[in-house]
DNA sequence: TGGCTTTGTGCCGACGCTAAACAAAATACG
DNA sequence: CGTATTTTGTTTAGCGTCGGCACAAAGCCA
């Protein structure tokens, strides 16, 4: 059972996440020696995961020898992820530092069976491998839905015409194996809900880097979801289930839920409530998200239209001030429509949250809109990573 | 910067939990050779933590040689805990394994000055370890109000005449180096929220032991608190103040609460609300939890009574439910009232959360009332324990 | 009594890290 | 303009921890 260097998991993070751009801090961030941050970056470095350039690089002026400056090789391996979503599927291959290397358009037609769907999205990620001749370590899957730890079965998936249960994880595997693809380790963890994983990306590559707990809500076309990263690590629940905010009560007289409770934040905060509080005739499902932040962007200034939004931000609100104190993070990060919200009026959200929880004083907490292009599927890819990531020689096992 | 044996940290908390009673199964556990656990057992033997029994104990029958016992030193070093609560404050010497070797009787009579009250609680442990002549390697405070981190101040104590943002952490900590008591390091930590605490307690020795997601939460006399262990750690938000599950909304309609809402939890399940709703006239804030456990311990045939306890299980029950959706817990542990709720009726708290969480099927998350005397104690030792338990040989640096 | 199985221990080597000295590349200062 | 200072990178030696292995010990089973 021998392992490899102990400290070269944590490097290889630190150069991944951008928080070590030279060999120097690298040394303070993982309190070891210069000799030994020398030695694990000469070996990332081999195993062609990051590069070191060594010309001077215009640094910041302070006195002394000049770093040679850190970054992920731009040009090594990849991870193929996916992501499926109410308007089509997408597949992408993702390097390290979340850098989108290639992508397939958004393909508009979901199939009714699971395992279709899978096979097509995981057949168009060999094709983009085919194509580019990256080396693949790995594959990622983003759904819609929640994820059932430990088989990983997503269940109620409202927004696709999928059974609830149905085994994506193992669907998404057996199509990677017939597609060829080899990935490094055995290891589960590859299949996880779009927020969740939209959250990891934030956390890692985007808006939430640097916070200690961070809480992401987001709502695509129909509902609100929600995560959590606590100490860097996704909290998915003991069975995978955590964060299901959808039914938090934010208006007990209001809209019935399919829950059976009445103002649920699923149908208090989402998209078609927006549209129906601005009294606009909602179109249809695939594109509320779509109408409802051109609605937003474009006719801000329409009463109506701004009622709407204050009406929605209040109820936003409110259960964004419940998860604060029952979770305290330390940032909150929207995404999908509330982006568009709290982007319209952030000063607005920002205080209704802090008036209703309970420790609003020294302002509350920071609410920011989400800063990554398809963070899911970025996310999907970090799921991919993670094994890398914990003990990057694994991917000497495969090699040619 | 010398560090210790790595692994020796992880193998005393396995002792120190239970989870490791022979050499054998410090091996399995650690994932090392039986080489490896065998020194580091002598060596944690040598620092005088464990004591290893050379006699074949009465093994489970299995074949092979038999193992030698392990268990945590009964006369070894101990850490000094105390409590502070609505009706008194207390004292304990706790060794390893959360055994309390040593405790005042509660003292009732709380002074209105936090000082006071710190400097008279540690005086009196400082007594029993005159008394009993224990070594003594650290403290830890519990107290009945949220801590703010990082500088540990007591935030709206509502049950003591203290100022809100008293720096308990930082009085206690001065009145333990003017008792001249030592403890091995100068790290933060040493004070926390009593349900926290109790929690963490439950969680090594209780009730919650070998869950991996544990929520917890008790009603004292006023108000109902809550806490989370995620993956064997206290979660305890980026400012210390997670878990304020008082103001989850569970009767919209309720009793007006002080934070300006109406129906919390807070005032719709905790002793006093329960007293109201079986007709009885309550007593002084003191005696409300004894009160109200009298009550539905000695006259829960009574139909009125019977009635207050189904009305407040469904309270709780909704309360929990939202907390289920939120944290995706494995286990619940309820302590104070809810502890007596729950053993009233296991059945009906069970079902009302398993029907109004989302994913209640498969049974639904299983409630226990709490196991431990002096959970909020223990919880308080646990917190002394924990740089001891990071890096045993931290004892080795005040050493006589 | 002689296998068989499981546990405990001693010895050696591999490996990951620290420490310390040295070399390199820039700025600061006379 | 040359030298001191500061910071970074590299080399070498050495140590400590742990894995691997062989062997001994202590119980069952036949």
């Amino acid at each position: 059972m021998e392992r490899g260097r102990s400290a070269l998991g944590p490097a290889l993070e630190l150069v991944h996440t951008g928080r070590a751009p030279t060999r120097a801090v690298l040394t303070t961030e993982l309190g070891v020696t210069r000799a030994t941050a020398g030695a694990v970056a000469a070996e990332l470095e081999a195993l062609g995961l990051i590069t070191v350039d060594s010309r001077p690089h215009a640094s910041a002026g302070s006195q002394g020898r000049p770093s040679h400056r850190l970054s992920v090789n731009e040009n090594g391996p990849v991870v193929l992820a996916a992501q499926i979503h109410a308007d089509g599927y997408r597949a992408a291959l993702v390097g390290l530092g979340g850098r989108i290397v290639a992508t397939t358009p958004s393909c508009g037609i979901i199939p009714a069976d699971p395992a279709q769907v899978l096979a097509e999205v995981v057949e168009a990620g060999a094709a983009l491998l085919r194509d580019t001749g990256r080396r693949c370590l790995g594959a990622g899957l983003a759904v819609p839905s929640a994820v059932a730890e430990p088989d990983g079965e997503a269940l109620n998936p409202l927004h696709l015409a999928w059974p609830s249960g149905a085994p994506v994880r193992e669907l998404f595997l057996r199509a990677l194996a017939d597609a060829g693809i080899p990935g490094v380790t055995e290891k589960i963890g590859f299949t996880g809900n779009d927020v969740n994983l939209g959250a990891l990306a934030e956390h890692r590559h985007g808006a939430g880097r640097g916070a200690r707990h961070l809480l992401c809500v987001a709502s695509g076309h129909r509902g609100v979801g929600g995560a959590l990263v606590l100490d860097g690590r996704l909290h998915s629940g003991s069975s995978g289930l955590a964060l299901e905010v959808g039914h938090l009560t934010v208006h007990p007289e209001g809209t019935p839920c399919h829950c059976g409770s009445r103002g649920c934040l699923d149908v208090e905060a989402d998209p078609l409530a927006f549209l129906v509080a601005a009294g606009r005739e909602p179109g249809p499902e695939v594109s509320l998200l779509h109408q409802a932040g051109e609605l937003l962007r474009n006719e801000y200034t329409d009463p109506g239209v701004r009622a709407a939004a204050d009406l929605l931000i209040d109820r936003l609100g409110l259960g964004l001030a419940g998860l604060v104190n029952i979770l305290n993070p330390d940032r909150i990060i929207l995404g999908g429509l509330h982006r568009a919200l709290v982007e319209a009026d952030p000063e607005r959200l920002r205080a209704v949250v802090a008036d209703r929880s309970l420790w609003g004083r020294s302002g509350g907490v920071p609410i920011l809109p989400c800063s990554l292009d398809h963070n899911s599927l970025v996310g999907a890819a970090e799921l991919a990573w993670q094994p890398i990531l914990d003990d990057p020689l694994v991917i000497l096992d495969g090699a040619a």
